[in-house]
DNA sequence: CCTTTCGTGTCACTCGGTGTCAAGCAGTCA
DNA sequence: TGACTGCTTGACACCGAGTGACACGAAAGG
């Protein structure tokens, strides 16, 4: 499990069942990303124009507009995998699992993957939260996350999304609890086990997340 | 209270007591937030250049970059002041108080803002909530005022901000029910009561808030 | 009256991002 | 072998965001 977050294993495997083209179309995107990474990780995000990231990965400027949509795109394109794994790991849970236990097996999906591969995705995680712009995008993606949360628990739970503050309140605590790991991980250099690090924060916010009395029941 | 925010009542009272350079100055960002809200609200913000905001308000493209640092910044540099409000609300509430009592408070002044200035508020967050990269930005600024919070949160209660996870996810909870209060109330049209809608968010999230059991004691 | 200071406009430049077009290359059919 | 098709790419031009440099005019102060 987990496997295949954080990309691109080592971007080279041939699997005879995927097409030739669709082989080139990865070894370059994967190219890109690791020139980008590399180079803004040295420089700094603002140091590194896109003309170089392309250069470096041997393509032209407009090659790079054709796989990511902005510089930023590169680096938060990572964290992708980690939101949908999340949404369908919170689908799949049984209906009948208080929500608490059941967003934190999905938050667990990519705090898991985190811990799988220490290395990189402190690297990357480190990296959006010391520059706004990233941080900025990486926000934006929570938000889309969030929504998909909401909705998705609003189903499990039968309550109107748009109407019932409950759901949004949950997702959002939910990933209050994965940006709170995030930043205690990403200050301890990833030495802290991250999963244990969510249980702690699970054990704090589940109080309102299995309480009904303060839920409201209509309006 | 809540004066002042949504900014510039009229931008052109004389007040004796400040400077003629200053007035110019205060009338200038007045003119250009004018301008920047008309046309973003009625086109879009992509459709807008800065050079047409600059140029309807009466200045030069190169004078709207003295007064704001980007086309996103004009919008919220708006709610700038509501951070600022959140921050010192509760660093003046008394010490003993529970801080989800605290945190309510806290949160209560910018959402009360919103309902004391309906119409200027609500075109605001909308189109906030509408535009991408202005949902990034205003994340951005959430984000920091989660940080302060959190800071003056530990500071309140004895802890180390970095050390124990309570603080940070208090404040993050906070601004959950501060979001999820913001997009009910603006899918409403602004109809329903903001301060009803986060004094219901609170009654969900505040079982958290104030159960100390699942506190982390040390590490 | 002269000088300093400050805000502003003009100009030139870099960089992010997009549309367009022609060239290269793989696969297909004849 | 040759023509046709579809896809990817590089080259080029272009727009808008954002910045640095400089010169000008108005106000403040001696």
């Amino acid at each position: 499990m987990t496997r295949g977050a954080w990309g691109y294993d080592d971007g080279v495997s041939s699997r005879p069942e995927v097409s030739l083209a669709e082989r080139k179309r990865q070894l370059v995107a994967h190219e890109l990303t690791e020139a980008a990474l590399r180079l803004l990780a040295r420089e700094g995000f603002d140091a590194v124009t896109i003309d170089e990231i392309a250069t470096t990965a041997g393509v032209s400027k407009r090659t790079f507009f054709r796989y990511f949509a902005s510089k930023e795109d590169v680096v938060v394109q990572l964290l992708a995998d980690l939101g949908a794994g999340m949404r369908t790991e919170l689908a799949t849970r049984p209906t009948d699992e208080h929500p608490s236990a059941a967003l934190l097996a999905a938050v667990r999906v990519p705090i898991a993957a985190c811990g799988d591969h220490v290395d990189r995705a402190l690297s990357v995680v480190q990296l959006i939260l010391r520059t706004p712009a990233l941080l900025g995008r990486f926000l934006e993606r929570q938000a889309q996350w969030r929504e998909e949360l909401t909705r998705e628990l609003a189903d499990r739970l039968g309550l109107d999304a748009d109407a019932e503050l409950y759901p949004r309140l949950a997702a959002g605590m939910a990933l209050t609890a994965f940006d709170a790991v995030l930043h205690r991980w990403s200050a301890s250099d990833g030495r802290e086990d991250p999963i244990a690090l969510l249980d702690d924060a699970f054990a704090v916010i589940a109080p309102s997340l299995d309480a009904t009395d303060g839920r409201p029941s209509a309006n």
